[in-house]
DNA sequence: TTAAATTAATTTGTATACAAATTTCAAGCG
DNA sequence: CGCTTGAAATTTGTATACAAATTAATTTAA
């Protein structure tokens, strides 16, 4: 277990449920549970509370952060402001092989019905990276990925899961058809649309049974 | 040297060009000039990258980033995204106790004419959060203060802080008066002329002569 | 019984020492 | 002369040990 490796590893235990909303994580328990000492414990969970990933509970302990309603519909909202300026960016320099790439990956989600609900947040946002990249927007690609990563944790649970499986599906096929056909304006509005649903979906399940 | 204020030191110091754009950071080199061991600058090095404060150069080493005309027009295209969402957001909460704050700090910004640039940077993303603040959106404002970070460094210039001193603190005076005066719609407008006009004034001069 | 205060326990923060990796630089080869 | 190769030097990564701080538990007083 190196130091990369470590984090990489703790972020997909949280986003896994190894360690769940509203634990707090001590340094000597991680060191235990992953047998490396508290140093590189320490970088990862430093890394991790910088992306949001993690946050202070009291005034030296952090906390895997419950997700309130609020906060999902403030990223959402976020997202809903940035990923159109992502596309509309990226979409000059997008070619039919980047296309053909994204179709791969929305092959691979829909053959697999046994995938992991990280693996199917992985997928998705691999989607959607492949769309943005060619932006060449560093900036804005790093805090997207940051904003997904932040609500993946919460896209496991059944009635997400499964009304990803109806909607969401349909509208990334959607969109990548809207894109080979140079509609621009109207792949962004199909987007807005595709991320506002999802909000809302994860929003109202938050509200229902709070995390 | 306490942790938490090495990270504010070192934050400061990169801001104010102690370390200039494109200096490797090694950590024997920090730990002797803070007088700390390895472990608190790794800790602080590690949390300044999350924040992209820091950018990898090579495989293991940090580097203060150099920033392109492209970057910054990227990172001011994001926030003219954001900042009205977060105005808007913070508009029914506003309160003319809130007004009278951000006052007194155009005025600190306009009588001390002494100020380091820092420092000016520092009461100039005091102003906007204090209009910010009511949103309620944690995420949002977190995201925002780390864009305006980002770009702090660079405002220091003597072309850009001339104008600073013109422009850009009419605008701020006008902000508040619309805000006083409900004109949302208004507000907002003159905030993305504000960010727009910001952004075009940093991006020509690093054209010019990058960093 | 509750609330505050003090003490004990745990947990985080830091320094030092050593291992592993990277970077640098010089020698050898094409 | 440039490029690769290899070893030396530097730099980062990790473990252990101890100090400082925080968190908890217990006692004491109102």
């Amino acid at each position: 277990m190196t130091k990369a490796s470590l984090y990489q590893q703790l972020k997909q235990d949280i986003r896994q449920g190894v360690w769940p909303a509203g634990v707090v994580l001590n340094q000597q328990k991680l060191s235990d549970y992953y047998q490396v000492s508290r140093i590189p414990v320490r970088d990862a969970l430093q890394q991790l509370k910088a992306e949001a990933l993690l946050v202070m509970a009291g005034k030296a302990s952090l906390m895997v952060p419950p997700l309130t309603a609020a906060e999902a519909e403030e990223l959402y909202q976020i997202r809903l402001q940035l990923e159109p300026m992502a596309l509309r960016r990226a979409f000059p320099q997008l070619t039919f092989s980047l296309l053909g790439q994204a179709e791969d990956l929305l092959h691979q989600l829909e053959q697999n019905q046994h995938l992991s609900a990280a693996d199917r947040g992985a997928l998705n946002w691999q989607f959607h990276l492949i769309l943005y990249q060619p932006s060449h927007c560093p900036h804005l690609l790093r805090l997207l990925h940051s904003l997904h990563q932040q609500v993946e944790r919460y896209l496991g649970f059944q009635e997400i899961s499964l009304n990803y499986a109806n909607t969401s599906h349909q509208e990334h096929w959607q969109l990548l058809e809207l894109l080979r056909a140079q509609q621009l304006d109207a792949a962004v509005a199909l987007l807005q649309q595709h991320i506002q649903q999802a909000g809302e979906l994860l929003t109202s399940h938050l509200r229902q049974q709070p995390a």
